[in-house]
DNA sequence: CATTTTTTGTTCAAGTCGTGAACAAAAAAC
DNA sequence: GTTTTTTGTTCACGACTTGAACAAAAAATG
């Protein structure tokens, strides 16, 4: 590493800063958040100007002193697209340093990996020279990141590289439920976290570790399938293959197989909303699917604790209704599936923030993450 | 970061470089590793030997080419200190760069915090001025680094500060079983790997997710219980006080439950090992409990193999056993548990390489982690 | 045995970088 | 109108890594 090589890191690293900061930055700011002088930070920023990765405007002054400028993207600057490819349609936007979305487009697609070519057409639209990078967000487990598995749209071992091809910009793809922890971590419910976990409760369980605000992913990078471990005892086999998941308990499915529908990804969304619905008005059907749905929920939280010990849990999908419902119920089981000596101290349950934007917005990062490396950035200079 | 510090951050490179090694280096061999010219070696080198932290001895000339020298600690250079403290005895150690582990010292205890006051009087009889971090590896979670729970010492929210006192070296402590796992991803059967697990099994199980060569710690510095989540699905309550833990199926406790024994950490071990050696001697209700034994360990590695996706797990204590007389039972359990499509690419499940070893191997990583750092670095400058 | 080849150590000029100090600029507070 | 506070700008300085060129030391070659 030499000392240019310093110059970009530096540069990386205000780059980083102004991304992460949910606020715009001042350049003093920044100069001493990154613990450099206001001279430096001021040779930084002129070259990232000239580079278009950043572009000045005058700050609105308050409290004394000269006015500075704020640390606003660049209006030539690169932009990422970000694809959330959801099991019936999919949704293109547009993200900009800093992390503002810019919803593109959106369509629907017939279940097969044609869908592909209509989002590539899509992503052709609009791209122009700024795009440079797409993040993409898929439902199910992507095996060393090249095949994927969606199971409930019949994808098994599909190759990646061969839906997207070599005429796709550069490309960062993860799996949904991953890139909505992802989001949580670097801008919702988990943010500043050293040890924290999401989960999305949908048909059945998916989530992930972070650490650091970054998604942990394997030595596969099929890491985060929580929702099949064993964790409440249950004596059924799963559509995963394995006896007794925690899947099995928690989620739509389970819902669906309580209330006579086939366990499966058709329209039981509807269904898991409807009893959710008919228990928040009282019924005692419902109520009871549901207060089981929330304590095989809050068990599994504890027994994961107890290994990961996370400082806070956040969930999306379902689980934001079943903590608007039933967070005494959670928490209670949570608590009893906890070592009696961290009772005292448990995990935080919240509701995610980001909310349904989850993948999206976790595809935006990881194409952010992409483009701010000293590799990139050395490039473009 | 001024340019001084690149240089300072090269020199723990550097020396980073000469610990992780497990052969001594050339100076033109660690040139090359870290992707630097000769000439910035040789300045490094020469600046690091003026601090005494490394010493250059002539190499023996292996092939054509001028001949280099070979990068050692110095004899004057620090030293880390490593103590085991087990449940009846300790053992303390001297390491030094490269991390050859000198045994100094061990003793009995009486399994009162006053084991501390021994252990601090033999470090004073070997410290010199070349000590410079002890690394302290103890039974028990350790809640936020400071509070000890070692149930089977009846120590309850022991505050080490009290304990260890002012006036100790500076000490980094952490939990065995972490250390013997971080011990394997440095050192041993889990070296290089991304993502890894280690589980030491003795009356129960305790382990660790060894990230890029790092143990994690969780929030409160108390992860790694995968012993207590309900994976086996039992019906007994667990000392920890959850119901089902998967501690209560596998390990010393879980065979002496079986032949009559009193769950609890007195003389167990032995009767575990006699059921061993009946069991490879061919008695058959031994053999039915060491089955259900590795049954039970292999049902949940696949279980956390999904949540986790290690490359590959390694085992210490009775777990080298349960491998070395039930590979397959193990395998196949663990087979059941992971999801189907995993099934063709499991997670190698292998025995320990530093075996015995392992927490003060690990005691000796984490106090050579404090020393080789940019601030330890530059104070000795 | 002399020469060539290979590898490593050493020296030196060149190009960069961040820093700290000093000063200028611009706003608010007095 | 003056003082205080904050920020931008300039510049000399010290420190670092690099690359090239050359020297040194061993093995291989003939």
């Amino acid at each position: 590493m030499t000392s240019a090589d310093l110059r970009t890191r530096n540069q990386v690293r205000l780059l980083r800063a102004v991304h992460d900061a949910d606020a715009p930055l001042t350049r003093a700011d920044a100069a001493r958040r990154l613990g450099i002088g206001r001279n430096t930070a001021g040779a930084l920023v002129a070259e990232l100007e000239r580079a278009r990765l950043l572009h000045e405007v005058p700050a609105e002054t308050s409290g004394r002193g000269r006015p500075t400028t704020l640390l606003v993207p660049h209006p030539d600057g690169p932009l990422a697209f970000a694809v959330d490819f959801r099991e019936d349609a999919w949704t293109l936007a547009s993200v900009a340093l800093g992390g503002a979305i810019t919803e593109l487009e959106g369509g629907e697609h017939d279940r097969t990996p044609r869908a592909f070519a209509d989002i590539r057409a899509a992503i052709e639209r609009h791209a122009s020279g700024r795009l440079a990078v797409v993040g993409f967000a898929t439902s199910g487990p992507i095996r060393d990141g090249r095949r994927l598995h969606i199971s409930h749209l019949a994808w098994e071992d599909v190759e990646l590289d061969d839906l997207i091809g070599a005429d796709w910009p550069t490309t960062a793809v993860d799996n949904d439920a991953r890139l909505a922890g992802l989001a949580e971590a670097r801008r919702g419910a988990l943010r500043g976290m050293g040890t924290a976990m999401h989960f999305h409760i949908d048909f059945d369980i998916g989530g992930t570790l972070l650490l650091g605000g970054d998604a942990q992913r394997g030595a596969h990078n099929i890491a985060g399938e929580f929702g099949h471990m064993p964790l409440t005892g249950s004596a059924l086999r799963c559509m995963c293959g394995v006896l007794g998941c925690w899947s099995l308990d928690v989620g739509a499915n389970a819902l669906m197989r309580r209330f006579g529908g086939e366990p499966g990804y058709g329209t039981g969304r509807e269904l898991a909303q409807e009893v959710l619905r008919r228990a928040e008005d009282g019924d005692p059907e419902a109520g009871a699917a549901v207060d089981a749905n929330a304590a095989a929920l809050g068990r599994g939280l504890g027994a994961l604790a107890n290994a990961l010990d996370p400082e806070a849990i956040s969930l999306s999908g379902l689980g934001v209704d079943l903590i608007r419902l039933r967070r005494e119920v959670i928490e209670d089981h949570c608590a009893e599936g906890l070592m009696a000596f961290r009772r005292d101290e448990p995990p935080r349950i919240v509701s995610g923030t980001v909310g349904a934007a989850g993948p999206l917005t976790g595809a935006a990062e990881i194409a952010w993450d992409a483009i701010l490396t000293e590799a990139w950035v050395r490039a473009r200079r």
